[in-house]
DNA sequence: CATGAATGAGGATTCATTCAT
DNA sequence: TATGAATGAATCCTCATTCAT
């Protein structure tokens, strides 16, 4: 059933709760990524909708609960797509790793406002958001890390993870910003680029050592 | 000459100007690194400095300016630290990287709450914020970028000084951002982290090499 | 439907929009008249209006746009009752003026709030204002020109219309000001008075001559 | 004696209380009449004026009173410019109005600053301003009225001269701003219409009777 | 289910005014 | 006398949240 409303547009009516739902959260991504937590408002998010303010509440509460709603949909979502590229990548771990930032990547530079709430807006609000978010962050890390931790039992599986996690993001986000500014290359140049600082190392790259993608 | 105010604490008078700006941007910077930008209270800054909210308007302006000068504040204070851990370091490029992120991470850990506000509330606000960071950034790379160049002759290295710059930056805010959630560990435990993965890359270190720093 | 509020008062509920603008526009005009633009609060206002503060942001958007908003409604009061006022008027351009006076002075009269806001908030107040104003003024001005240039063909009265225009609604408004402060007097006695003025001029009313309404 | 201030500009001290005062109510002036009363800020006046805040309110008290004083000197200024011109007519009652009409405009039109805040800001706030200026101008007016009630015993002796003065100054200044939009006129020239029109009517106008001013 | 109407509460900002030197 | 430093008290405005239909 449709009506239109006052300002002629068309407005779709009683859809099924999933579908509402689903709107309402892509809405809000997109609203708390470009605004910020507190910036955003609960109004913009229900235009953005496309729908009205107490369907909103109805729906999935208040903005705090939204917002941790946001950050698990877009979480679970990240999670997902590191394990598809992690699952189809062979045994050697250079080789699970190269897919695993693959896939990171990819899903970052596809779902920019996701990332964007996952990694900047969670973490900038304190208490339960960060906290939410350092759950399923280390769920998804260790997907990507356990493969180095399967590998030897040497040193490096005691390493923190977590910790070569984290450096390995920023690394990679901040490589994206300087691609900005060096379009002249591809993707999978840079990308390749990442591998070989975290593979290899200044010390080996300084002796002309690189690392490459397997044909 | 001292008071007691209603309250019964004791507040200064009269204090010139510099010293009034100084408490003003320390508070600042406590209150936005505590509760983020938005949700920081023009209240609760002036209440924190001891001093009334026309006082915090007639010196630093408004909040935007206020928070904006927090920032300024605090990039220089990071980039001096840095600048002088390198500066004392002696010639070897992996030596003199040590030193600067070393000083890096002590300055994260001594000045908890400057990093919070550097580097969190202020890359989740957008706009001009985000400009006065990325300065730094871009100034961080520099430097990082110049150390990397007196590494070798090498192709390989030189060639992509500025793109590994950009990610060694990168990997450091990032880790510092992981690690304000898990301080059990040391400054120079966490600087060795980084000093490693960069420098030797996972390649060596899941045979077991690792960098030592020199004795 | 209705209700008690805590204070006991009755209060309507859920009015249409329009009707809620019209209760506003009043509120705002009686008290804007009584403080003056910038001693009127928004909060007086919307008690005046009997109802909460956003409801009047909703609905007439910030004090400044709340106040042109009076500016025009009433102007377009004003300027509907005086051409009320000249079109039942017969064809002798002397009676034509006439019956344009009382209706201005009868508006005055009846409304002395509107006056008040129109001439002596909005012309105290700079910029916007002062031009809603200037546009009322021009259009006021062009109907009394076209008005004395019915009156004769005589060089000396059609040449000057304009000037002798702009002198006349001035006088008016300044007429209409000054009875604001001595309501003593009717609204009959004061537009005759301005009658006799511009109609009879001084030199006339020395001698004792007095214009008189037709019988 | 004399000191460089903070932003190098000479500030003369200890002047006598007389100068200060002045100087302070010429500031105030101009605020008020660019600004209104309300959005004039005592910091602005005293920047004006070029003397500390504090020193404004120990020479002329707070903002009413300082508003009030204003109005007090305006008047008197005013008051005595008219006075100055009748005196200098002759006997004629004509002759004498035209010369206080002169007076006036005179003066409305060399200190505009004086005139806007007389006329627009004392009666644009209420109370107590508004009975001041009401004050000071019934006896400027009175003035020039005076002559026209001791020129003869006629009905036209007791029209409310007031009122008539009220809208004499309303023509006035509608035709200084017409005035501005056709500058081809000569002062002179515009000061004779207004007298024509309030000397001899509309009535006598159409008819092509002028008034000319005495040789 | 869906929404236009409504509000309590709180935050940024400014200003008249006064100390303490 | 003269002033930089300081503040209590408003004022405008917005937002998360909820009725009543």
């Amino acid at each position: 059933m449709r009506t239109n409303d006052a300002a002629g547009r068309v407005r779709a009516k009683r859809l099924p709760r999933e579908v509402r739902e689903r709107q309402i959260l892509d809405a809000a991504v997109e609203v708390f990524s470009q605004r910020g937590y507190h910036a955003a408002s609960m109004d913009e998010i229900s235009e953005v909708a496309d729908i009205s303010k107490p369907m909103v509440y109805a729906y999935l509460g208040s903005k705090e609960d939204l917002f941790a709603a946001c950050i698990r949909r877009e979480a679970t979502r990240l999670m997902e797509a590191i394990a598809a590229g992690v699952s189809e990548a062979g045994d050697r771990p250079d080789v699970q790793l190269w897919h695993g930032l693959r896939a990171f990547f990819g899903f970052v530079g596809e779902y920019r406002d996701s990332w964007q709430v996952l990694h900047r807006q969670a973490s900038a609000q304190g208490g339960p958001f960060a906290q939410e978010l350092l759950d399923m962050r280390r769920r998804a890390i260790s997907l990507v890390a356990a493969l180095l931790m399967n590998t030897s039992d040497s040193e490096a599986a005691s390493l923190h993870t977590d910790a070569m996690a984290a450096a390995l993001v920023g690394a990679g986000e901040s490589l994206a910003d300087w691609w900005l500014d060096h379009p002249e290359e591809s993707a999978g140049a840079v990308a390749a680029r990442l591998m070989n600082l975290v593979w290899m190392g200044f010390g080996n790259l300084v002796d002309g050592q690189m690392w490459q993608p397997p044909r």
